[in-house]
DNA sequence: ACCAATCCTTGACCCAGATCAAAACGAACG
DNA sequence: CGTTCGTTTTGATCTGGGTCAAGGATTGGT
């Protein structure tokens, strides 16, 4: 929860959080600046909880580094993760005060935050922020579609490939387009975690990697850190069609 | 398919679509004229498929009376719903001209429609539409979270129920409040079309159907007429928390 | 080096909901 | 009115993934 300086924060985090998610070609130096006069960070550690359903929010804010989940859990807590957010990610919602779910931090995490209201007048002041907000707004939306149809729909096995899809293309440094061939990264939940968001259990989700593995269609080398030889192989065991899924 | 005048169109629509989801305090008489201008009406039969996922769409709508719904479809033909569209609810995204889903009307509709391009320039001439937008948008993501927990962790019985209290809620006239006692509504979905949205086999929706029908907890006319005894009973079954889930 | 705490894997068994099959119910129509 | 077609109900059976239980691995603390 401390206050730290600014780490190295290239290509995620400049003063602009607009521009954590993609280039913000309008993006004013001025803009910038005052952005920059009313942003400070905070850093948590892995499995931490960063905000708690309905707690006052008094910032908005994006992730720099690590990785963290929105959660929502029901009173006999059956718990589902409803969003993942990445470096770059935006939380928050400018015009509403209360968290609506858990925020998680999986892994260690550093946030990018600015006070709301002073965000909210900059927002007032520079339309196109608005748009570019709008626009992420429905990419999360498209995003929250698609893992419906994952969760209503797909077996466990493609419940995984879908995860470990999405994960390996985020890692592998944002970029829209889906990459090729070979691809390692390190997974940045634990099962129960990656259950969680897959409406699955610990248990079926161990088998289930433990089955891909098998198939050599992953590879892991302790227990987070996986190589995908064919990443177009990982993506039909998801049973995504052609493009293979979002980017949210 | 026919273009046709506007029939009673009070309380849902006016000419201004951002006024069809809750009143938009701050929409100028200048600016309703000016919607009233480009504004059109079509008609569909229950059943048909509105727009096809992928198809150029340049109008953006919004529903006067009946019912449609968001479908996604994979190769192999599993259908997921992935949301529900009432009257007043908007269709289409500004900035974006492909339609991300199926849209099919389960009941005979009737929308408003405004040609994208001028509606466009209106948002740029109007900021607070744009604002209206992005708060529309921010509803429409909280629902479909709160739909991935329904299907994710709900058992049968309770996405059943939660369906059957969000259309009611919808139906008895679009208040935010949950209505209390007694109930009663025509289903704008067939069985089908509810296991799709809620991520079962039309058997299981009418077994569980006729389990709440057996126990009481509500009373059924024919297949689609329904009366709700005792709402707050409903709800409970959904397995909601205090306020009962979202209004999407 | 040992202990405790997490996290992960694997096995055995079970059950909610899927699948397969058939019959009942309307509404539309000659 | 009988026929047809789409929708819904109900029954019988199967199975993917949940549940319960026992052990491994890995980490950090003392």
């Amino acid at each position: 929860m401390s206050v730290q300086q600014a780490p190295i924060l290239a290509p995620n985090c400049g003063a602009c959080p607009i521009r954590h998610r993609a280039v913000c070609a309008r993006c004013e130096a001025d803009e910038l600046e005052a952005l920059d006069a009313i942003k400070y960070y905070r850093s948590f550690e892995a499995g931490q909880t960063l905000l708690w359903a309905g707690d006052r929010m008094d910032f908005v804010a994006s992730v720099v580094t690590g990785v963290a989940t929105l959660t929502q859990v029901m009173e006999d807590g059956r718990t589902q993760t409803v969003g993942l957010l990445f470096p770059s990610d935006f939380v928050g919602r400018p015009g509403r005060d209360r968290a609506p779910y858990n925020v998680i931090a999986t892994t260690d995490v550093l946030m990018c935050c600015f006070r709301k209201k002073p965000f909210e007048d900059m927002m007032g002041r520079t339309p196109h922020i608005g748009q570019r907000l709008l626009e992420m707004t429905l990419d999360e939306l498209d995003a929250a579609r698609e893992w419906m149809l994952l969760l209503g729909r797909k077996t466990a096995r493609e419940k995984i490939a879908s995860l470990l899809a999405i994960v390996a293309r985020r890692d592998a440094g944002l970029h829209l387009r889906a990459p090729q061939g070979k691809l390692v990264f390190d997974l940045p939940l634990t099962r129960e975690a990656m259950a969680d968001y897959l409406g699955l259990t610990l248990e079926t989700v161990s088998r289930q990697i433990s089955a891909l593995k098998r198939e050599g269609i992953i590879a892991l080398e302790g227990k987070r850190h996986i190589t995908v030889p064919d990443f177009d192989r990982l993506l039909e065991e998801a049973g995504d069609d052609a493009d293979g899924g979002f980017v949210g």
